[in-house]
DNA sequence: AACTTACTAGCA
DNA sequence: GCTAGTAAGTTC
């Protein structure tokens, strides 16, 4: 008799045991797919092991074949299997994720030209290297020159960017520049298993994609790039909560590949892994003139004006006016979308919340609606106050519609626009330019003069990272300009702000990786949230803290982890949902998670799902 | 996750 | 004794 170990996409461990009718002997072997009857239910299960006995009493026959030849290479399925020890995972979830709906499902993938293995087998997995590019475009070229080479070497590439629209634009760079074939990979995009059909025919190609390309069936892997790898995008918000940094790291240790990490400001993780030698680190220095940057005191700004919903300095007006005057371009830098951060009664005070996920509505100007940025909910301003029936609703906060309104007063004569990165612009089309965050990401734009607005929205938030994130976007506007930043802050002696004056990138990250050590923050330590979610309020917080009590427990998890703290979600209503949030801090994640399944196996409260997020982002 | 079985509180 | 509701256990 022979046996399969199969795995399901559901949250259930597994392996299951299925007997191999003698029909269907030959071809089975770990990678492939079968139709299993799972729970009474017919079901496609994920073989990853072979074996001669099993240990069950009740096995089940395999009811169908669907894969001759395994869906996924030994590869692959080393990878999914280190996402699930890693991400604290199923081993079939992570296999799911790593595969187009349509195979998921079932449909059956044609079978692809062998290609003959690479030699190297005992050759040393390459030093990933992290490229920071000062001057915002140079390391594509880079990039372009290191994926020609492994082309030319019979080798494969996969190119990360973490949005469609970075890929779009990338694709530009890429289709005249490389002659072997190149594919674009996007989850749930339309002909996405013919793609990855395609993909793995191919003996050598180029796959550009958002995060799930990282999975793309190539022919003997040479590199994989990840391009502005700090960026938010690459971590996937449902389970498996992967980070395709991480995860392209992973891939690239597997298949003895090379591994880059771009991007015009290096995360903190990137950084550290340079520091410790565990990575190259190569910057390419500015050809253009690094800009004057001055920082203005906004402590020094009179009470009267502060009160403002928008606190343009005279200095900053000042500025504006000469640049203008001189036929400049100008870019207001506001890191803040929408008009208004909250709809609030005049009268009673009431702040206007969505029903479902209980957190601030956001007035939209152009629409003139209310918006839950969390779930989408949208509703008209109410006349009148909801819960005082009485007052006018007013609207507090300040987005880049209101500054545009604000610059109008102050600069009747100049021409005013909003950047919208999804609609193409034209650098005539007006003086001055009101952005947040995503011009950053079209580094062939020059200004004369750029103003950071609201930095310290940024530097403020209840967030390890802010700093980190503020000086990303600090060096993303350096990119933007040869000439003359100003920023108004509270901070003025911030040293993401003093390392961006003496553009000296490398104080900056000495000192915030000397905070993150002295806090036992990450990159130095590692975060894991357990979240605890319930339909029912009082439910939920009391599982929540159930569990916490039992995570707290001698020897419930392993050594050098500590529970930080038992949080309300955030938001702590979401989609009709009430959550908890377990903070863990940890030296090493695998044990950590291996621990978490076995006590999260044992805590079964009815009406409550708990999920585990390794490396969360706030 | 989805489903089965065991158990408990409230009721006649 | 009955049942609705829920806690706990299992999936090969």
């Amino acid at each position: 008799m022979q046996f399969v170990q199969v795995v399901l996409g559901l949250p259930v461990e597994g392996p299951f045991d299925y007997s191999v009718p003698v029909t269907m002997r030959q071809a089975i072997q770990p990678g492939c797919r079968v139709w299993i009857n799972f729970r009474n239910k017919k079901e496609v299960g994920f073989v990853v092991g072979v074996r001669r006995k099993t240990a069950v009493a009740a096995v089940k026959p395999v009811l169908g074949i669907i894969d001759e030849h395994p869906l996924l290479d030994r590869h692959l399925l080393k990878l999914t299997e280190e996402l699930a020890d890693y991400y604290c995972c199923s081993r079939g979830q992570a296999i799911e994720t790593a595969l187009p709906a349509a195979f998921r499902l079932g449909r059956p993938c044609q079978p692809a030209a062998p290609v003959p293995a690479h030699g190297t087998a005992d050759a040393k997995p390459p030093l990933p290297e992290v490229i920071f590019d000062r001057e915002g475009t140079d390391r594509w070229s880079l990039y372009l020159d290191q994926a020609d080479a492994v082309l030319a070497q019979g080798r494969s590439v996969i190119v990360l960017l973490p949005d469609k629209l970075l890929v779009q634009a990338a694709l530009m760079r890429i289709r005249d520049r490389i002659a072997q074939p190149v594919e674009e990979l996007h989850r749930n995009m339309p002909q996405e298993a013919r793609v990855w059909e395609r993909i793995r025919s191919h003996p050598r190609c180029l796959v550009i994609g958002t995060r799930s390309a990282l999975f793309a069936p190539v022919n003997r892997l040479g590199l994989i790039i990840v391009d502005e790898e700090a960026d938010y995008g690459y971590k996937q918000d449902q389970v498996p909560h992967y980070h395709a940094r991480e995860a392209a790291l992973m891939r690239a240790a597997l298949e003895k590949a090379h591994c880059i990490l771009g991007s015009t400001a290096p995360s903190l993780e990137s950084w550290n892994l340079a520091k410790k030698k565990l990575a190259g680190l190569r910057t390419l220095e500015r050809r253009r003139a690094y800009p004057l940057v001055s920082l203005i005191d906004m402590k020094n700004i009179p009470a009267v004006s502060r009160r403002q919903s928008i606190v343009l300095s005279k200095f900053m007006q000042d500025a504006i006016a000469l640049a203008v005057q001189a036929g400049e371009k100008v870019l207001v830098f506001l890191n803040r979308k929408g008009f208004a951060t909250a709809a609030v009664c005049n009268h009673c005070g009431a702040v206007l919340k969505c029903p479902r996920c209980a957190v601030n509505l956001v007035y939209h100007f152009q629409e003139q609606k209310l918006r839950c940025h969390y779930c989408g909910y949208t509703r008209q301003p109410p006349a009148i106050c909801p819960s005082c029936a009485s007052g006018y609703i007013k609207f507090t906060g300040a987005g880049t519609e209101k500054v545009e309104s604000e610059l109008a007063r102050i600069f009747p004569q100049a021409r005013i626009r909003a950047i919208d990165v999804r609609q193409p612009w034209a650098r005539e089309s007006a003086d001055i330019f009101i952005a947040t965050q995503a011009v950053i990401r079209q580094p062939e734009r020059a200004f004369d003069l750029i103003c950071a607005l609201a930095v310290d929205n940024s530097l403020n938030h209840v967030d390890f990272r802010a700093a980190e994130k503020t000086f990303a976007v600090l060096c993303g506007l350096a990119a933007l300009t040869e000439k003359r930043i100003v920023v108004q802050s509270n901070y003025r002696q911030h040293y993401c702000f003093t390392a961006l004056v003496d553009n000296t990138p490398e104080v900056f990250y000495r000192e915030e990786l000397r905070q993150r050590k002295q806090f036992a923050f990450p990159p130095v330590r590692h975060f894991v949230a357990v979240k605890v979610r319930g339909r029912d309020e009082e439910r939920a917080r009391a599982a929540a803290e159930a569990l916490r009590q039992r995570l707290q427990s001698p020897d419930a998890l392993p050594g050098r982890t500590n529970v930080l703290s038992l949080l309300p979600g955030q938001p702590p209503k979401l989609r009709g949902y009430y959550y908890w949030t377990i903070l863990l801090s940890t030296e090493a994640v695998r044990p950590l998670s291996a621990a978490l399944k076995l006590r999260l196996k044992e805590f079964k409260h009815s009406g409550i799902i708990i999920t585990v997020d390794v490396d969360p982002v706030f």
